[in-house]
DNA sequence: CAGTGGTCTAGACCACATG
DNA sequence: ATGTGGTCTAGACCACTGG
């Protein structure tokens, strides 16, 4: 009763409805359409606990395993989450955000006027294995540092990526990263004034358990996976960043090299 | 009997197994990670059709339920593809194909030694509709082309595409597109000899049923949308291009404008 | 017509998280 | 100890497709 998420167990809008098992569309079709309508509307607030499986299927005069696809539906496309043991959560508006590629993909999220918070989750010091040495032009072994990180814009998080960088060419990393959380502002320090992008792939998967984890999702959740390669102005590769963002929240724009 | 398709419903890989219900994993994904391995070692081709979903329930001892779920988590991967009245159907081995962006996003494959196949579905005269003619910089009402095709790569179709062309600076389109079916002939047979990418937008979302037809997919499969618009060497804006392509299949490369 | 996948019911047990 | 979501069973009816 004290907890600090809205509860909405006697909320009106779950019962007196009719669904009618043969009217054009499946029953958990309606259901998801449904709730979907009540999570648009605002009536359902991002953040806010749905009442219980066996409640909710009671309430809409259905069996759980009816209710439970309309409410995998949901999960599948960024809405609801679910935690076992927990209960199930009004996960965000995902309104398509636009993501720009230059030298970084979020700043144009500040542009946007979104709130933009970073987690930073890991900070360390590590040895280059195959992957990240063949990215960034190093032999295996050689010292990198890695940052995860998880990024929310409006509270909801959104994006998780692990950064590999040259640990030699950064020696102040920790120091500088420290103050600011910014990469931007270690290069900056590093005499690293202008930066560019190299490489960017998108590829599509299905969350892992721990991209679910640090995305607030349910694992196999439909997601982008990224992979960007930035370099110094002569060339040097200084940064493999590979990411994972919700399917329906983001829309990665490429503008041309020369606009005009 | 004599049905094109191979049948495989008394191949013994389905029989004889032991699904324990409470070993580490669900019987569920015990069973997807048994068919996965199935189609991935080459004893399920593509296009053979697996047995019934009663029968396959038996063979691995479990609810219809059960082994659905392990089905619909392999269509939800590309691996399978269920049409209604019909059967269960695999698709393909979606092995990730490397699409760079260029002027034209398939070019990349036939370099890879795919056999790439293009079925027009739909050529015709329209006229701009909002959306197309903010794209193109056409007045709303102004004659386009609608071009509709489907592109398969070594037989799977993997990409539905729909261009929006300005019919007035291509008024030979019809004649020109049926020699070779290939729209860059067309830009050539007009005097535009060199066209390149104004601007490239990603986004993601699931499979329309129209999609899902198109891309032997079974609709809700999350897919990629692509958005595309090409100019001239001048800047005019020549074609817009949107896409659908299957989400674990592809993978968008985009190199740096200036590589050295 | 027979066989298919799509939907739905009415139960049950389990692992997990919280108080 | 309680309530949650995750899994599973054993049936059933339907709409669709094909011969």
């Amino acid at each position: 009763m004290s907890s600090n998420v809205s509860r909405i167990a006697d909320t009106p809008d779950f019962g007196g409805l009719v669904f009618r098992p043969r009217s054009d569309a499946p029953i958990w079709q309606q259901i998801h359409d449904h709730v979907l309508a009540l999570i648009e509307d605002g009536r359902l607030l991002p953040g806010s606990q749905l009442p219980g499986e066996v409640h909710l299927a009671e309430m809409f005069g259905v069996t759980r395993i009816t209710l439970r696809q309309a409410l995998l539906q949901l999960q599948q496309e960024g809405h609801l989450t679910s935690r076992k043991g927990v209960g199930v959560f009004v996960r965000s508006p995902p309104s398509a955000l636009s993501v720009r590629d230059g030298s970084r993909f979020f700043d144009s999220l500040r542009a946007d006027g979104k709130l933009v918070e970073t987690h930073t989750l890991v900070l360390e010091e590590d040895f280059a294995d195959a992957a990240a040495a063949a990215q960034l032009h190093l032999p295996v072994g050689a010292p990198v540092i890695r940052l995860c990180r998880v990024r929310a814009a409006d509270g909801q998080p959104i994006h998780a990526s692990t950064k590999i960088l040259p640990a030699r060419l950064l020696p102040d990393f920790a120091a500088v990263y420290a103050r600011r959380q910014s990469v931007t502002d270690v290069f900056v320090a590093h005499g690293i004034g202008k930066y560019r992008r190299i490489e960017t792939r998108i590829s599509g998967g299905f969350a892992t358990v721990e991209e679910a984890s640090q995305l607030a999702l349910t694992p196999s959740t439909p997601v982008f996976r990224t992979s960007s390669v930035n370099g110094d102005a002569a060339g040097n590769r200084i940064e493999w960043s590979t990411g994972c963002w919700l399917l329906t929240s983001v829309d990665f724009v490429f503008d041309a090299p020369h606009p005009r």
